[in-house]
DNA sequence: ATGAAAGCGCTAACAT
DNA sequence: ATGTTAGCGCTTTCAT
């Protein structure tokens, strides 16, 4: 066989109920005009086949696209789970769907951004790369989206993100309020807006206390691999003069560097204190609880998705600049200790 | 403006380049019988006009679907997460698109199905809920699909799966052959293919080294929930007799007993003995690390993926009652050890 | 080497 | 109360 699975259409039902198509689309959209008769029926016939309405002829009709895109650079990520998982609840009670894509480089992105323009979706919900290629540039600026977390200045949309730089600032400061001055900063690429903007609030926390950063240690890298902090943390460890305190970037680095220590057999406060960017659930029981920077990145998500929703329902364009920033704080836990000696 | 984001059809391409509906599209497929100097004109002028294709005209004209439908009951969970990533991955290498559903219930369930099929997507990936609806159950037997994980017999298709009997059987044979008895086992609910499985692991593993469960302590409550996982242990502690020994059935419920273990500062294996469920990273860092039944869950979802999309892509059916078991494996860390006294 | 026309499955305007 | 028809954007005969 051919079609092992061929559905069938309102033609099939139509048919095999003896009425015309039409009759069949509005019996089954339950439209006043037909009979009750003929309408049970239509529809009894239409179950017994399993009809199921192709969405794609209604769209071509002008039905609006149920379909809205997410692309993010990494779902196993704690941080972009919850926004995978906030949005999808968000859309599934608002009648859209999700459409996944992960996309960690700007030639991937570039593909799935046509592919979801070219099924005609709804809009894109998007955390983009760090440096889009011109051509997803284009097509992006004439469509429907919203830009999460990380922030392209060339695109005309709408972003909701976190105060990222204040965020690093106030970790930093609680590092440099105990007495450290030898603190190492291990975050993602200054080539992203979030990677710049909380290696600025890190640099900010120095000025800001009056304190030279001569002893700062600085390393930056890919957000998206484990491999990189890891490698960061134990660079860092190796040195003669190892930093009495550390301050995180990513999630993903924090989840390294809590790895490379218990390896290692490190210990905070005692060995080194840390900050920890990022609020996965076991942060709270590693050692004596991780200090860490938390962001409200459920409510960011939700946030981001009703606004957008509500924005292509009222069919408004969604490039109004609109921008969101969402608080996130310091909670001190067990790992952080004022500089002994 | 009505139409904020009007995308350019093949008629404006023709139009503007003044030519022919029909030539625009040879040209824009390579086609041999155009002529170099027209195809470079319409490229040109598609470019300017920002034209992407229409996905879903063309699949009206019989082009196969992109989108594989993802049916997951939490994406939160460390579990889900890996099989999004992979099978995203593999989705995406291969030409397709991912649409990613988290439901939970039957209701939900039933109304994601209806949605993919009726966008017409080429397939579905589903990780059942414990009692489909009826209807549900109509529209996957005539539809392109695979089981991962959960299996619900009624269902004509392809299954990927977990030996997840044996596995818990290991585990508990690994707490019994250190002098435990009074073992308590915490797991998902008996509705679930895997939550049945791993309970009768539980209970095979005292008949096969001939001991009387006597002593077992048996929980049961939904997989998703971290809530109930936290009031089980909770209950478990406030026994007069508390087991000495633990085994979880779920990622859910190992993460939610070592935060509270963690909160009530219980430790293992001093105060009770430990065997997780699951193998999230930040299992390993838990007290003394904690001993883990570990699966391979990335490579199972990824046979997956590729074994349904090869299918798919050569028009075969789906449904030949293929079943892949993956082997769990036990891995011992410091969270167990041999009951005192 | 290119154009005209049919048709995929559906809905809505226009008959009857 | 129901049928007929046109057209959404595309590909693919079938003409020229």
């Amino acid at each position: 066989m051919k079609q092992p699975y061929k559905l069938a259409t309102a033609r099939d039902v139509a048919d095999k109920a003896e009425v015309s198509v039409s009759t069949v689309g509005r019996a089954l959209a339950d439209d006043p005009r037909i009979s009750a008769k003929t309408k049970s029926r239509v529809k009894e016939v239409a179950t017994q086949l399993g009809y199921v309405g192709n969405l794609l002829a209604r769209q071509m009709r002008g039905a609006k696209s149920n379909l809205i895109g997410l692309m993010l650079p990494d779902i196993r990520n704690h941080f972009y789970a919850t926004i995978a998982e906030a949005l999808s609840e968000c859309c599934s009670s608002n009648g859209y769907q999700l459409a996944l894509s992960i996309a960690n480089d700007p030639e991937t992105e570039a593909r799935h951004v046509t592919e979801l323009i070219s099924a005609r979706a709804a809009g894109i919900v998007i955390v983009p790369t760090a440096n889009p290629k011109r051509e997803t540039q284009d097509l992006l600026n004439n469509f429907p989206h919203v830009q999460l977390l990380r922030r392209i200045e060339a695109y005309n949309s709408a972003w909701f993100g976190i105060n990222d730089e204040d965020c690093l600032c106030e970790g930093t400061k609680h590092l440099l309020s105990l007495g450290h001055r030898r603190i190492a900063y291990i975050g993602g690429s200054r080539e992203l807006s979030t990677g710049k903007a909380r290696w600025k609030g890190f640099r900010r926390a120095f000025t800001e206390m009056g304190i030279e950063p001569d002893h700062a240690i600085e390393i930056f890298g890919p957000p998206s691999s484990t491999r990189f902090g890891a490698d960061a943390m134990n660079d860092l460890l190796n040195r003669p003069e190892p930093p009495t305190a550390l301050i995180t970037g990513t999630i993903r680095v924090t989840q390294a560097i809590l790895e490379i220590l218990h390896q290692r057999g490190i210990s905070a406060p005692d060995d080194i204190s840390i900050v920890g960017f990022g609020d996965a659930p076991e942060f709270k029981w590693w050692g004596q609880g991780l200090t860490t920077l938390c962001m409200p990145i459920e409510d960011l998500a939700t946030t981001c998705g009703l606004w957008f929703l509500f924005h292509l329902d009222a069919e408004k364009p969604t490039h109004l600049q609109h921008s969101s920033l969402a608080r996130a704080t310091l909670t001190i836990r067990g790992s952080t200790a004022p500089l002994a000696g």
